[in-house]
DNA sequence: GTCTATAAATAGATAGAC
DNA sequence: GTCTATCTATTTATAGAC
């Protein structure tokens, strides 16, 4: 690390901060250097100084903003041995993490869920398997220690989670507005209901009614 | 409606063709008009002949995308009148719809779960306010009959539930290749599962266990 | 309706002064 | 490290022939 003149928030820091902002708005193609270097409150040529081009400069705030979320996600790990409690403050962490992260949570999003010019797509991968795989592993200890139904697959629940949770955040400005929608903006409420519907859901009632248990 | 010289397929709709391809695929920002008149098999200046500008294709493809998801919408209203079997098939139906027609859905997608640059988001919002008033309704009508718990809002049951579908087929291709996950291309059984979770977490079952009824 | 040619602006990227 | 000036390719869009 050759140490800079001697600011902290100099050149390079505010041009990666001002593309983390622009690219989490508009994604890749929506962006231009010189927006970018305008927001930064430098010049165009200046950004390619710092960078070798706009791809390795998209590189380089996806490994910023992956890096972000890999750390959080791995911090999440320990909070008790309830499942209950523990499948709630993991929807809950997960959203507030989202909320207070918009930009990094929607480069991460668009390059999960878009089919992406080939662009941080792998690094983009690791954080969502990494992810994946964590609340997979929480549903089957659940399922192995007896306390959830069989029929339904780990993988299944896991995705229904997930999904909750990205859908609230991707939509949360459209959601916000449409009647009977109180609870878009406190992630602990989400948590608690959404949590709630799920582990009901997920208990363990054999034969519900009238279909057979089909897998 | 002036009607056109013979063909069909000719022309404008295979512009608009070839438009909702690409502007599907990789949204507003990272088509050229150049790339939808190559793929149109003609030129830059015909597409110009036929719409005013890009902005004007776009929302001409965002219009027809909308009407097809519209028209699908109203005709999945009528499925007999058992809620567990109006929920799974409602599900069913509405991941089959995206998954039939990937491009218009990432269009609507996209413009209501992205920030955009004010494009067709007027449009997209309609289709997506009356498909989430539908699964309201849905949700509220079986709480007023009695079926499901009443401290869980109908609001974000049909959250939860749009939620699920959507997430499935936005990283449907990234799903895919998880360990464990055998039900993204199986609209049916994905429906089935997921439908029996929310159905059996939203059954009429009050105080749980420990926690109380928090609203 | 479709084309070639072109205009005018902007894109990503480079050269070289300071 | 930062800048102005510039290069080249590509962008949206238009003009006008056929």
């Amino acid at each position: 690390m050759p140490e800079p003149s001697r600011n902290a928030t100099s050149g390079r820091d505010e041009i990666l901060a001002a593309a983390t902002d622009l690219f989490g708005e508009t994604g890749f193609d929506g962006v231009s250097i010189s927006a970018i270097a305008r927001r930064a409150g430098t010049s165009k040529a200046n950004v390619f100084h710092h960078f070798n081009s706009k791809e390795d400069l998209y590189m380089e705030v996806m490994r910023a903003a992956c890096k972000v979320f890999n750390r959080a996600v791995k911090d999440a790990g320990d909070a008790g041995d309830d499942f209950d409690e523990r499948l709630r403050t993991l929807m809950r962490q997960d959203i507030e993490l989202m909320s207070v992260n918009p930009d990094r949570a929607h480069l991460i999003l668009r390059e999960v869920l878009e089919s992406g010019p080939s662009h941080g797509r792998a690094l983009a991968g690791e954080v969502f398997d990494e992810q994946f795989t964590e609340v997979v592993a929480l549903f089957e200890q659940a399922r192995d220690a007896g306390a959830f139904r069989d029929d339904v697959p780990a993988p299944l629940a896991a995705v229904m989670m997930i999904a909750c949770n990205v859908f609230l955040f991707q939509s949360r400005n459209v959601l916000r507005h449409l009647p009977g929608v109180d609870f878009v903006d406190d992630p602990g409420r989400f948590a608690r209901l959404a949590a709630r519907v799920l582990l009901e859901g997920l208990h363990h009632r054999p034969e519900p009614a009238g279909q057979g248990t089909e897998t």
